[in-house]
RNA sequence: AGGACCAUAGCUCAGUUGGUUAGAGCGCCACGUUGACAUCGUGGAGGUCGGCGGUUCAAAUCCGCCUGGUCCUACCA
């Protein structure tokens, strides 16, 4: 083994190794388990997010596998509709200078898919990087030709039983993609705006109750004043009582528009009176439905003002009766433009009463950036009550549990005030809906052209268009946990694996996503998608701030695993920016915070890092700092492994694969180890077990690091390299270090699987173990006949005599190196045997020059002390110590013991806790009061005696 | 406005059903390299557990209020 951990070296290797091999594929075998990846969008690239997400789902599937579960990841991209078309419309228009009009649609889509096909397979090979062990043969996509079964399949079955339908509703429209969006898609950002007071002239020479010709409302949308129906008070208003029923003339446009009544007015909100605009507004949509009003719809589809407005019903027919005509000066103005032409012009006839700037919140289309404008269009809608009863009832009926259980409440608020679902996009990238139309408009839905001829009976001549738009692409994602398995056909792989065991995603997109899914799968498989869901915090970076492009903190998780120098990051970081301007500023930034770029970590490091930082249910903030850290753990067991084949490698092993072994013996330490790998075996898998990620690392970090390679490795030496130790015992160590390595090679290999498997590789026939992979490997059980109380308790006795004489050495600033003779006296029986047990061990790891057993402790000679238990160890001072440092020494250990016996004290004279506590924890006390009160005497008894000197 | 979550060492975080001498990693200080490892070893410093009040024999832990932070939902004519 190199003398340095490269992981460079081995980790591309392995992973190619372990696909060709076909590791990743199910066993067959065993109770299933499985795991539905997120789909990536298709022409994304791996952010920290799906590193981190991966690396969790990876850990438990690598876990389950080795477990013996017959375990299935299963892979794919999802075809992200609105984000792929505008990246393949941004390429095209950049080579070729054309839009996708100019293409037309066919051209365009075989743009897409051509794009996909080259460039699709990025996320794929990052994924791999990861050591995502993903059953590449099963990968699917959202648009292959079983989704595409699948979503006719849905589309079709949920209309026929009237759960998705066609209307003219008030939607998000994006002005700049031309396409509805759903309520999830609109992103609400606070503004400072203005807030414009018009007067409305009443009609026919009616006033108010105070007197005035005029009604004033007031709006931060003066351009929805042309498609104006009403102008609604509060029933109780007195002071508009009377004008209920009356009209007022809508300024600039002329027409005669009624007041109405309606709570929606709130009387404590400006004047009382507000404008109604059904067809541009929400609220006022719902005050048009219950009042009766035309929707008047004033914009076109880029939001600039119509030539004449149209007119509809709540049914979206077109209504004759009104007035479509509109003031000839704004037609074609965009909505803002309109905005300042409408303002100046009310202004000019007298008709603005005041402006105010206030602060308010617009809603802007999360990919366009654009302001959404609520428009009257024609789209598909899915009813979602009817499918939100079960979906609500699997996860209060525990079918399905959320981890941690608190988005359970988040995920009820949402689904008990769910809108219906708009699932049509104006877009040409998706699944193109199954509905198609004749002359007339008549719809007919079905899976097919011909199927719509045949289920209605259509003559083959007549004329049948598709509808052009194509479905939210979450409606098909929504499918993905059975649709992958092969739904509709009544697959073994259905039957096998769904419902899969858990969901491993993020909080954002319990409502994209996870709801819609358990909705949609329970509709059509009768079964939760998942039994669980764990629900993961988002990456930020170390300042806890989101990881954006535009403030330049992006971190590449390969970049992390491969290194990257810094004018490359600076680069990454500012070329290509939305806003140029902030480029220093980030380039900067970059530099102090990577001084010299970011050093190669390898995937084990930063999957190490991930899951240390996997707690529950709170985000994350990205720690260089760990990541260094577990780079440097991986070195260690590195190092440690090479030390155990230097060791073991072409010597008995006690065994070794032949079988062939000499007589074996254990010793203390070699017992002891044994003893904490299971405890640390059992602690691992109930970790895993409870997704608690972090305790599982901490908890095998800890004892290969703290315990293994601090202790036992040292302890192994003395037995080893000593002639004294017999041969037998020479074997019995190997066989352990061997052993014990090997077992933490399995119970580390979900987390970090390339550097367990390379060294496992080398290791495991010393240990007797036959096999051609650790992922294939049976998950280490631990063996509760084996945890030895006995050799724990020796072996804290031997760390304690230890620490205690390298304390003292560095304390009293005795060279480490020094050999010293060392005394333990006073102790008990015990403590003198165990002295005799392990001279070598003390002897060898405090580098001593002589121990021994003082039997008359009043004899000693002068020396530094520390106690171990009641013992007394003891480092004769001669010519070695200074007094003073000795003295200050003891009396901040007295100063320790008085606090800590004060603290007993006064819980011990409080006689309601010597009355109520339970006796086993005043008993605690009282025998920790005799432990410090004896240990507060030897140190006075040593501080005297040197006092007196 | 409603709700959720968070606040523990300089930094990033653990802390099971209330009883621990409140822990880890990084960083810091001192010392140390002939035989696994300086991506290291040994020893050490550093915390009134955000504040106030309550429940209890006992609170980092349970309850209430306050402060600060993050986020979600809604509203803003």
């Amino acid at each position: 083994m190199d003398k340095t951990y490269q992981p460079e070296q081995i980790e591309s290797r392995w992973y190619e190794r372990w696909e060709a091999d076909n590791r990743f594929a199910p066993s067959g075998e065993g109770e299933p388990f499985s795991i539905m990846i997120p789909p990536p969008n298709v022409t994304g690239s791996l952010h920290m997010g799906h590193a981190f997400q991966d690396t969790i789902m990876d850990t438990l599937t690598r876990w389950r596998r080795m477990q013996g579960r017959n375990s299935l990841w299963q892979v794919g991209t999802d075809h992200a509709g609105i984000a792929t078309q505008m990246l393949v419309e941004r390429k095209v228009a950049a080579e070729e200078g054309k839009s996708r009009h100019d293409l037309g649609r066919e051209a365009f889509i075989d743009k897409v898919w051509e794009w996909k096909h080259e460039s699709g397979g990025h996320i794929t090979r990052q994924l791999r990087r990861m050591g995502a062990s993903v059953d590449w043969s099963r990968e699917r996509f959202t648009m292959d030709d079983g989704f595409y079964q699948a979503v006719q399949e849905v589309f079709v079955r949920l209309y026929e039983e009237d759960l998705v339908y066609r209307g003219k509703r008030l939607v998000n429209w994006d002005p700049t993609l031309h396409t509805a969006i759903s309520d999830l898609e609109v992103e609400n950002r606070d503004q400072q705006g203005q807030f414009w007071h018009f007067r409305y002239p009443l009609a026919d020479g009616v006033t108010t109750e105070a007197g005035e010709d005029h009604l004033v409302v007031a709006t931060t949308r003066p351009e929805t004043l042309l498609g104006d129906s009403a102008v609604a008070v509060n029933p109780e208003d007195p002071r508009y009582a009377s004008l209920v029923g009356k009209f007022v003339e809508l300024p600039l446009v002329g027409r005669r528009i009624p007041v109405v009544a309606d709570e929606h007015a709130d009387m404590d909100k400006g004047s009382g009176c507000v404008k109604i605009t059904p067809a541009h507004d929400f609220n006022d949509y719902e005050v048009g439905k219950r009042c009766g009003l035309p929707l008047i719809n004033v914009f076109s589809k880029d939001a600039s003002v119509l030539e004449r407005a149209e007119a509809f019903d709540l049914q979206g027919r077109p209504l004759a009766d009104v007035d479509p005509s509109l003031p000839a000066a704004y037609a074609g103005l965009g909505r803002f433009e309109a905005r300042a032409r409408i303002v100046a012009d009310m202004e000019a006839a007298g008709l603005l009463a005041q402006v105010e700037t206030v602060s308010n919140t617009l809603p802007y289309g999360d990919r366009s950036g654009d302001v959404i404008e609520p428009l009257l269009t024609d789209q598909w809608f899915v009813a979602v009550e009817e499918l939100a009863k079960p979906a609500i009832a699997a996860v209060e009926n525990g079918d399905i549990e959320f981890v941690p259980r608190n988005y359970e409440n988040m995920y009820f608020a949402w689904m008990r005030d769910l809108q219906d679902w708009c699932i049509s996009r104006q877009l040409w990238w998706g699944h193109r809906i199954p509905a198609w139309y004749d002359a007339e408009g008549n719809v007919y839905v079905a899976r097919t052209a011909e199927e719509a001829r045949a289920k209605h009976g259509l003559a083959d001549d007549l004329a049948l268009t598709q509808d052009e738009d194509v479905l939210d692409t979450w409606f098909s994602s929504g499918l993905w946990t059975f649709g992958t398995l092969g739904w509709p056909e009544p697959t073994e792989a259905l039957k096998t694996f769904h419902p899969s065991s858990v969901l491993v995603t993020g909080f954002d997109i319990i409502f994209f996503w996870v709801a819609r899914m358990i909705m949609l799968t329970l509709k059509f498989t009768g079964e939760v998608p998942f039994k669980q869901v764990y629900v993961h915090g988002l990456v930020r970076d170390g300042q806890g701030h989101k990881m954006s492009k535009s403030k330049g903190n992006v971190l590449d998780p390969i970049d992390l695993i491969d290194g990257i120098d810094l004018d490359s990051l600076v680069e990454k970081r500012t070329g290509n920016m939305m806003q140029p301007q902030k480029a220093k500023a980030i380039a900067k930034a970059t530099r102090g915070e990577f001084p010299e770029g970011i050093e190669p970590h390898g995937t084990d490091a930063l999957r190490y890092t991930f899951l240390s930082q996997a707690t529950t249910g709170r985000d994350i903030k990205f720690d260089m700092g760990r990541l260094d850290g577990y780079r440097n753990f991986c070195n260690k067991l590195w190092n440690a492994s090479r030390y155990v084949l230097m060791n073991a490698e072409g010597q008995d092993c006690g065994a070794s694969l032949d079988g062939q072994s000499g007589e074996v013996e254990l010793s203390l330490a070699d017992r002891w180890i044994v003893s904490r790998l299971q405890q640390t075996e059992a602690q691992v898998t109930r970790a895993l077990e409870d997704y608690r990620f972090d305790h599982a690392s901490q908890a095998l970090y800890d004892f290969v690091w703290n315990e293994y390679c601090d202790w036992y490795l040292e302890l192994s030496k003395p037995v080893l390299w000593d002639d004294a130790a017999s041969e037998a015992a020479k074997r019995g160590t190997r066989r352990t270090l061997v052993r014990v390595l090997e077992a933490v090679l399995r119970l580390a290999h979900p987390m970090m699987p390339y550097i367990t498997e390379e060294i496992w590789q080398r290791v495991a026939p010393l240990a007797g173990v036959a096999g051609e992979s650790v992922m294939t490997q049976p998950w280490p059980v631990a063996d509760e006949g084996r945890i030895d109380e006995t050799a724990t308790h020796d072996i804290e006795w031997l760390k304690g005599v230890i620490v205690a004489v390298r304390n003292i050495r560095a304390e009293m600033n005795i060279a480490p190196g020094k050999p010293l003779e060392v005394l333990l006296t006073k102790g008990s029986e015990a403590d003198r045997e165990r002295l005799a047990a392990n001279r070598l061990f003390l002897s060898r790891l405090a580098k001593l020059e002589r121990i021994y057993w003082l039997e008359a402790p009043d004899q000693a000679p002068l020396s530094a002390t520390q106690l171990v238990g009641d013992m007394e160890v003891l480092v004769p001072m001669a010519g070695l110590i200074d007094k003073d440092a000795e003295l200050a020494r003891l009396a901040k250990e007295i100063d320790k013991q008085d606090k800590l016996i004060g603290g007993i004290e006064k819980k011990l004279g409080n006689e309601s806790f010597v009355a109520k506590a339970p006796e086993a924890v005043v008993q605690k006390e009282r025998d920790k009061l005799s432990d410090f009160a004896a240990t507060r005497r030897v140190l006075v008894e040593q501080r005297d005696k040197i006092a007196s000197l």
